[in-house]
DNA sequence: TAGATTGTTAATCGATTAACAATC
DNA sequence: TAGATTGTTAATCGATTAACAATC
């Protein structure tokens, strides 16, 4: 199948993972792999890897496998990832300060250009540490308004996400990554994706007991 | 369906979202819900409400609804949330120092009870904020044979990932929820768990230029 | 050519959803 | 009883995997 625009979600959400491990394979001076590399290297079945690789057309060469830089390249165009794409982050708490000086910007196009948080917060009107500057949440609509900025990432308490996401969506912003547990009620044009550390670790519990219970 | 104890992967990860939203209700002093009230708090559809409950037996009565102290009881064992579960860190680097300072005990029975980072780090020798203390990687083990974790959360380079992972497993873990974007190679009783929040971001933003791009 | 591995089709598996009889 | 909502079955949908012809 070439370029059918249809592209499963299951896959979608693995192109960043290729991505990853064919920039991986790169430093390591590997310049060939087969779809069972590709699979063993992040946990799926190697026919996994060439059905979602077929959306995008032939990709590889049969009896081969693929080339590396040709395959970076091509991910690189597919994720955007060849300008930069500026980020927003709302709420500098605990989780907001380690995104804050997470270096997103190290191997990807992306990274967080300003900081929001409540007038009172003491970093407010300041920068963080790499100089990203810090603006009360009232100011969000005019910096986004002067800005290319079209992405937030939201650390706020769960309480205040969805006032804090409606006003987002006020000033423009079309994604956001959210570290709140709440469900958030938008407009459908605008794409949330949810993380949920505490679910998660739950959720590694429940399974670690289910596995200590014989099944 | 009673008790099969044959819980579907898709099922299981929602648990730990009911539980919340059930405490969430208590908290608001509901005392009764429906299956739609529920699949709309976690942004599913309620036919899955109940399609889930179904494998724990006849939890809601027909006509009526659910009765929210119930559930919540029946959700805090399903998820073992009745006694503390002890859990370790390893990393603290940006992402660990805010794992160190969430509240997971706040809201759950689950708490970062000790953590650790190389020889060389500041905080090694020293406790956190809440009094956590932080030792040295190379005694994880007698640390660890001498409590009940058999959790860890993972937080290191992805160079050291695998290296690390291997002696907390050799220390008797059994579960690791693993901020690195590395797939560990480990025995098969070990559930891994991964967040990896750049996959996140990056996804966010493919399903923010698909949408653009009018599909 | 012989060997290897792709791209794709068909089979399987699992999850979601619609529909409704059971029943409070 | 009449109305509401569960629990469950059957239908649908989507994702994974096995298998293999195509072909480098």
């Amino acid at each position: 199948m070439t370029e059918d625009k249809l592209i499963p979600k299951a896959t979608a959400k693995r192109l960043s993972l290729y991505y990853r491990v064919f920039k991986r394979f790169n430093a390591e001076k590997i310049t060939k792999v087969n779809s069972k590399q590709i699979a063993e290297a992040i946990g799926v079945d190697s026919a996994t890897v060439r059905r979602d690789f077929s959306h995008f057309g032939e990709l590889g060469r049969r009896g081969f496998g693929y080339d590396v830089q040709k395959l970076t390249a091509f991910f690189a165009q597919l994720l955007h990832d060849t300008n930069t794409t500026n980020v927003l982050l709302v709420g500098i708490g605990n989780m907001g300060k380690a995104l804050l000086n997470y270096r997103f910007h190290e191997r990807n196009k992306m990274r967080i250009t300003m900081a929001f948080d409540q007038q009172s917060h003491p970093m407010v009107g300041y920068t963080s540490k790499d100089g990203i500057p810090i603006y009360p949440i009232d100011e969000i609509k005019s910096h986004v308004i002067n800005s290319q900025v079209k992405t937030a990432i939201l650390t706020v308490p769960s309480v205040k996400a969805q006032e804090v996401a409606d006003i987002l969506v006020e000033a423009g912003i079309e994604g956001i990554l959210s570290f709140s547990p709440v469900q958030l009620k938008l407009p459908s044009h605008v794409v949330v994706q949810y993380v949920d550390l505490t679910s998660e670790l739950q959720t590694l519990l429940y399974f670690m007991n289910q596995e200590q219970e014989g099944l």
